[in-house]
DNA sequence: CTCTCAATTGAGACCGGTCTCACAATACAT
DNA sequence: ATGTATTGTGAGACCGGTCTCAATTGAGAG
């Protein structure tokens, strides 16, 4: 600890005090602006500070008041534009709380987000915004619960969790989404989705590990069973995760089958954009061999040949919403438990038409 | 301070070397993994630590050790794709290193980056990597370089600052990129870029307080007058920040003019995005009436009709640098400043053509 | 059977802040 | 003039870690 001696070594509250003459804790009380002081040791106080420019160190303050200042974030990718807004808007309202973020990208793998929460903890941030990854493995949320730590889960509830969440109505919107695609004619529909199963192969709905994913399918099932259709677990595809290649080559599989799917519905922009890449390369139409529709108003969905009908999900009231809940809870708030569950909005474009060859039929 | 009467009280190495029954200074050994300890005593600490649960306080051991394992990140906007994927992997290489990421957005406002690096450099991160918003404001960075805390700037160097630098070759590519425009026959070429001025007129190189604008603008008139053709600052559009609606109002502006640009140079994939849309409102064919080339390889400039023509910047690999030359310098690297230049990549796509009235004309 | 040495261990200072408490100085009431 | 608040200040404990240093122990050497 060679520190003192260091012509660099950063100046601190008792080398102020020693400069201004006064106490340490005086000088302490003027810098931390909590005490009682008189006018005229304050200006001298400020005059030394200014002086030796001095920096208060946050980390000191932050273990002795017990509090960081500091919300900790864990997302799936931040890479993925609903994260990167999901991020702004949490860091936008963080901010004007007076908090800042700390970020960690959990690449959708759960130790990953182990790792990332016990740094976090570690770091004694006030509180969590966390997107898990996998709703069947939660143990380290329970203890973040159990800590008392304030923490909200977006975009994915988890059951039997007992915690602030900020997600949309991802079934609703995926039942409605799934009747267009039936009112316009369609019969054979497929829901393709990033999740990673061995084989990818949907079984059942205790696959689902993601709780937003299992949620769309569950309206999308609904839809298709009101309809009639017979058996649309078959048009389920697990596409897996973001593994170079791992997407593209499923939908090329879904794509290049005998009976391909007439309409698809894409459970993220980012595999709705595989799937459109898809099209185009095999020399399909859309929407007149396919229909497509993408849960989230990706930025390149409104400039396609036709645009992308999508679900429009309010990433940034989201991360806003997200951050304004935890905060309270920081600041004491002890209100039951809130699930805060937001409207998705169904923008209309050119991607959805009747099915071939019903057109055909005509 | 209840702490020590709440319930919920962090358990610490006292708490641990009390159940150990041993002394404090040899649970923190153990804990803290550095000192000598025997195996027998070790393994008592490590079961009374995992039986209490403990965890350890990264910001007490950062107070005392002076080392955060933190990096700061000052970016423009997160929500921009380009540092989007910027921030992915500067963070995923700090993970790599054992480092984490503390994010800051500075909105393009030097005074929000002000305090933004004020925070960070409170907050005691071993490092920062920064994009500075404005380099006639740098005061702030002289400060951190004098201090000698490791700084990297990202994107955007600043003449005259000694201090490393990762960035790409920005006027050879607008050059290049121009070059390009100008074979295809173009005479009447505009830049739009996303800086702001009052009035939003180009008047001369001074006004361009962002290094890479004015390096990129450089290379446009520099090709340009290579080809000589007249007046090429006329064709220099600040279309604004991204306050809303200025730039489409700009880009708008500029396509309504009598004599229109028949080739469009975009700064960034948000400019070229708004210029993309406003080509489409207007009812105009790309390339046919104008022909665009945009700055960074976005998702949606892929799957447009017709596709943009690109230079690629390798924002990753960016990122990445930039991280490693941060950490080099943290674990004590005492080489000289580096600038460290990223070559670009043109991706040539259908959006070049020849103008019209040159089409006209064979 | 001492002596030296290395290996462990504990006591306590330290990091840079906050915060409690006792004390001095001044203001006001009696 | 005396007693009582009120205010400002300094001394020093504390937060939860790290780290220095001296003390204790046992093994091997002479």
């Amino acid at each position: 600890m060679d520190r003192k001696t260091s012509p660099f070594r950063p100046v601190t509250v008792a080398d102020v005090a020693r400069r201004a003459e006064v106490s340490k804790a005086t000088a302490a009380r003027v810098l931390g602006g909590y005490g009682p002081v008189s006018e005229e040791v304050k200006l001298r106080v400020q005059a030394a500070a200014k002086a030796l420019d001095y920096r208060p160190n946050e980390l000191a303050r932050s273990v002795s008041t017990g509090k960081s200042g500091t919300i900790g974030i864990v997302v799936g990718d931040i890479e993925n534009a609903f994260f990167g807004i999901a991020v702004r808007s949490i860091s936008d309202t963080a901010h004007r709380h007076g908090f800042n973020v700390i970020l960690a990208n959990s690449g959708e793998e759960v130790e990953a987000e182990k790792a990332a929460l016990k740094v976090l903890v570690g770091k004694r941030v006030d509180g969590l915004i966390v997107t898990p990854a996998d709703n069947r493995t939660i143990a380290h949320l329970r203890d973040i619960v159990r800590s008392r730590r304030p923490l909200v889960l977006f975009d994915r509830p988890i059951e039997g969790l007992s915690v602030d969440v900020v997600a949309t109505d991802d079934r609703d919107a995926a039942f409605a989404a799934t009747m267009r695609l039936i009112e316009a004619g369609h019969r054979r529909l497929a829901y393709v989705t990033a999740l990673h199963a061995e084989p990818p192969v949907f079984i059942g709905p205790e696959q689902l590990y993601t709780s937003s994913v299992k949620a769309r399918i569950d309206g999308f099932l609904a839809a298709c069973h009101a309809a009639g259709i017979e058996a649309p677990e078959q048009g389920i595809c697990l596409a897996g995760g973001a593994i170079a290649g791992q997407q593209r080559a499923s939908v090329e599989r879904l794509l290049a089958d005998p009976e391909p799917p007439t309409a698809i519905l894409a459970s993220d922009s980012l595999v709705a954009f595989e799937i459109f890449k898809a099209t185009q390369a095999r020399g399909l139409r859309i929407p007149d061999h396919l229909s497509l529709i993408s849960f989230y108003d990706a930025e390149w969905t409104s400039v396609t040949t036709p645009p992308i009908s999508v679900i429009d999900q309010p990433v940034y009231d989201m991360g806003t919403r997200a951050a304004e809940l935890l905060i309270a809870r920081i600041n004491g708030e002890t209100s039951p438990v809130r699930q805060c569950i937001l409207p998705t909005r169904f923008i209309a474009r050119g991607s959805i038409g009747a099915p071939r060859r019903l057109l055909a039929a005509i």
